[in-house]
DNA sequence: ACGGTGACACCAG
DNA sequence: TCTGGTGCCACCG
């Protein structure tokens, strides 16, 4: 595990509820602003299970970026995202500009 | 050690 | 607003 996988992950966990962040809003708290990329490799890697709320982070657009076979899953984000009073539009947007959470 | 890969971001048309 | 091209950098084989 290398350090900064792990600073990604702390950073995620911040995330309250109700609240979403881009992939490069945790790459800059994480230290890398220009890894925004490996954020989600790293989410991905983190698999089902893990105490991350990887459904609250979602790329600078306001829409979730998951392809293959993970429609499901993506189907499952909007739920969860739902369900903390997060809207998702029938295209899997989100309205960054009031969910935004700003890191310290 | 090297090169390909990718849940992205940014800039130009 | 959307599309396309470019840059970036950690991870994996």
């Amino acid at each position: 595990m290398t350090n900064f996988k792990q600073r990604v992950i702390s950073c995620a966990k911040q995330i309250p509820r109700g609240r979403a962040a881009s992939y490069g809003q945790v790459a800059a708290a994480a230290g890398n602003p220009r890894a925004a990329r490996q954020v989600g490799g790293i989410l991905r890697t983190l698999g089902p299970g893990s105490k991350v709320p990887w459904w609250r982070v979602i790329n600078n657009q306001g829409y979730i970026s998951i392809k293959g076979n993970w429609n499901a899953d993506k189907n499952l984000q909007r739920e969860l995202l739902a369900g903390e009073g997060i809207e998702v539009s029938d295209d899997f947007r989100v309205d960054m500009k009031k969910y935004r959470f700003i890191f310290n």
